[in-house]
DNA sequence: ATAAATATCCAAAACGTTTGCGGTAACGTT
DNA sequence: AACGTTACCGCAAACGTTTTGGATATTTAT
C-alpha cells in the first residue's frame, strides 16, 4: 500500500542506492537523474518511513520532554506555553516531540530510563530543575544530549537558559517596600528546586536592600500550585500580625493567595498586595490583575529546543548558557484601589530582552 | 555500547532467534532456556531498540495527539488536563505520546500527513471536532485508526467520548432562569466546530423550555480563550439592553467575561450572571468562583486512550461511542452576593457519571 | 525394532532505508 | 592509441529485531 523506496526506483529503472542518494542531495548523482527521482517520488507520494531512517542512521530525530505533576490535577499554563514553543521549533527543525507527564520518584526514573534505553529520543529538554538533578547524572553518563530551562548545582557541561528569578523577586519587593509595604511574606516551594532556592535569595536580598529584617515566620513553602498558595495564605491571614503584602514564588501560586485573601473579606491591592512569576494569561485576566515578574516562556521554549537539536546534530552552540532578565509588570494586586485603571497598560508584554545570538 | 540481542545470544550460546522467542513468552522453548535467557537480559541490560521493533512489526506504539491552537497562546488548561489523561493511559499501556501544536488549515494538514505518510504513529486521538471534519475522511481513507473526544457529522466508524454539550448548556440556562434572570446572553466559538453547534443548540433548548424568545442580538461568537470573552461581554454590555447573564461556550470564554464586567464595576453575582462549560481549576479558584458545568477532562482523555489502543491492537470495544452527561456546578458568579458562601460546597466535585464498561 | 510425533533449537529472510566502495563508461591528456 | 581521471551509477552490507519454516534429537506409539 504505501509507496517504498523500491517502487520508486523500479519505477525509474533505476537502483535504490540512487534513489536514496538523489533525494539525500549527494553530489555524485547527476543533476537530471536528481530532478526525475525528486520529481517521480512527489508524484508516487513516497514518504520515507520513519523507523527504516531511525534504525539506519540511529537517530530517530524526536526530543524527549517529560513534564512534572507535582499534584493530582496537571493544568499549569506554564507548561502548555512552554510546550507550544519547545513544539513550534521541533516542527520547524523536522523533529517530532515526545510528551510524558509523570510524577516525580520512581515513576519519573522509570520514564527516564525507558526512553533511553530504548533509545527512543534523540535528547531531552529538562524543565524544573533541582539543585542536585539525578537526571543530569543519568543522562550525562548515558551520553545523551539534553537541555535545560534552569540550572543546576550538579555540574554539567549542557546548554540551558535560565531566567534570573533573584534579580526578579528582588525588584518585586524593591515595588512593594516602595508602596509602603514592610511586612512582606513569601510563599515559596519544595526547597529541592532550584527555582525555589533563587527566588528566596531574590527575596531576602529585597529585604535586605530596604533594611528589613528576614522573618522566617514570613516565609511558608507551597507546592507551585493555587491550592498550595490558598493554605499558605490561609495560614499566614490567621496569624497575630499578617502580612501587608504576599509574593508567590509563581502565579499560580499567587492566585490562590489572591482567592483565601478574597474569601478572607480583603481587597486585593488596597488592603493587601500580592504578586505572583511567571507572567501568565491567566495573571492578566485575575480579578484584580496580578502584578507579576515576567518571563517569556513561548519564545524559551524554542530556544531551548534550538540548543538541543544544535547539540544533537553536532554544531557549536554560540552560547551554552544564558540568564534572560526577568520584567517586573506592576497591575492593579499591588496598587490602591483608588488608582486609575489603565488596562492598556496592564497587558502590555515587556520588551524582548534576549541577545540576538539565537536568533 | 548498548546492549543488543546479538550480545546476549552470544553469551548464552544461542541463537538470536531463542532469545527473541523466548523474552516473547512463545511456546517453543524450553521454559529453563526461557528463564536463562531473562536472567541474562535482565543482567547485561538489554532493551529492545524501539526502531528495530518499529520496522520489523511495522508498529511504532505511538499515539499522536494533535493540539490546536486558535491563538497566539497555548495556554488552555482544558489540554494540559486532557494531555495529562492520555499521557497516564499511554504509559500504563506501554505506548508512547507523540504530541503537536498547530494552527488549524494548512499547518494542521501538513502536519497530519506526514506523520500518517512516514508511518510514524499507530493513530491518532482527535480533539476540537468539527461538524465538517476533514481529518476523519482523510485517517479513514488512509487506514489509520483513531478515536476522538467529541462527534462529527463526517460519517465515521470510529470510537468516541462525548459530552452532552447540549442538555449541560440547558439545564446551565434552567438554572439561570430559577435565578430570575430572563435576558440571557451566549457567546459561542467558530461555528465549523460540533461543540459550537450542540451548546448553541442547548440555549435555545432551555429558552424554549422557559417559554424566552430567542433574541439574536444575544449571542455573540467568540473563540474559546478569555481574550475572545472578554471582547465579547464588552460589546454585550454596551447595548443599550444589556443581559443580566452571560453564558460562555467554556471557561476561558466565561473568565473573559468575567473580566469585562468588573472592568465595567459590575459585581458578578450581584449585578450580573456569568457562567462557563468544563470545570478547569481557574474556574473554581476565581474571584467569584465560577459556576460552570462540569466534565472530567483527565478521565475523557484516559478513556479516549484506551479505545483507540483497543482498536490499534484489534480487540473488540465494548461500546464505540459514549455520551457523558456532565454536571451542573453552581457557584458563586450565579448567585446573588449576599447568600452565605459554603467554600466546601463550591470545590466538590461531580459524582462520577460514567458507565462501568470501560473500566 | 521401527515409525511417527514432539520438543526445542537455529538459519535465513524480512522490514525500509542509507552508506561505502567498486565498476564502467565517457572524457581529457599525452 | 594508450593511459589517467572523472562522472555516475549499482552491489552489497549495515542497522536490530522478529518471524517463518526447517533440522535434529528425543520421546512415544505400534
Amino acid at each position: 500500500m504505501p509507496v517504498t523506496i523500491r517502487d520508486v526506483a523500479k519505477h525509474l529503472n533505476l537502483s535504490v542506492t540512487t534513489v536514496s542518494r538523489a533525494l539525500a542531495g549527494h553530489d555524485d548523482v547527476a543533476e537530471s537523474t536528481r530532478q526525475r527521482v525528486i520529481k517521480a517520488a512527489q508524484e508516487m507520494g513516497y514518504v520515507p518511513t520513519h523507523a527504516a531512517r531511525q534504525l539506519r542512521r540511529q537517530r530517530t530525530e524526536t526530543i524527549g520532554l517529560v513534564f512534572p505533576t507535582l499534584g493530582s490535577r496537571f493544568s499549569d499554563p506554564f507548561f502548555s506555553e512552554f510546550m507550544a514553543g519547545v513544539g513550534d521549533e521541533t516542527s520547524r527543525s523536522n523533529y517530532d516531540l515526545l510528551v510524558s507527564v509523570t510524577s516525580p520518584g520512581e515513576p519519573e526514573q522509570t520514564t527516564y530510563q525507558r526512553l533511553v534505553n530504548s533509545r527512543r529520543v534523540d535528547g531531552f529538554i529538562l524543565v524544573r530543575m533541582r539543585l542536585d538533578d539525578w537526571r543530569i547524572r543519568y543522562l550525562s553518563q548515558q551520553g545523551v544530549p539534553f537541555a535545560s530551562f534552569g540550572r543546576s548545582q550538579t555540574v554539567e557541561n549542557n546548554p540551558s537558559i535560565g531566567v534570573d528569578g533573584r534579580a526578579g523577586i528582588q525588584e518585586l519587593v524593591r515595588h512593594l517596600v516602595s508602596m509602603g509595604h514592610s511586612r512582606i511574606a513569601f510563599i515559596g516551594a519544595p526547597a529541592d528546586l532550584t527555582l525555589s532556592r533563587d527566588r528566596l535569595n531574590g527575596y531576602q536580598d529585597g529585604l535586605d536592600d530596604a533594611g528589613i529584617d528576614f522573618d522566617p515566620n514570613l516565609v511558608l513553602q507551597g507546592n507551585l500550585t493555587r491550592t498550595g498558595g490558598y493554605e499558605a495564605t490561609k495560614t499566614l491571614l490567621e496569624r497575630k500580625s499578617p502580612p501587608s503584602a504576599i509574593i508567590g514564588i509563581n502565579d499560580l501560586t499567587a492566585l490562590g493567595s489572591t482567592r483565601a485573601a478574597q474569601e478572607s473579606g480583603l481587597i486585593v491591592g488596597r488592603d493587601i498586595a500580592i504578586a505572583g512569576f511567571d507572567g501568565i494569561e491567566a495573571s492578566e485576566h485575575s480579578h484584580p490583575p496580578l502584578t507579576t515578574v515576567y518571563q517569556p516562556v513561548y519564545d524559551i521554549g524554542r530556544k531551548v529546543c534550538v540548543m538541543l537539536i544544535t547539540q544533537i546534530e553536532g554544531r557549536e552552540l554560540p552560547q551554552t548558557h544564558l540568564l534572560l532578565k526577568p520584567k517586573l509588570i506592576v497591575r492593579q494586586s499591588t496598587m490602591d484601589r483608588d488608582l486609575p485603571v489603565h488596562p492598556q497598560n496592564d497587558n502590555s508584554e515587556p520588551e524582548t530582552y534576549f541577545p540576538s545570538s539565537l536568533e
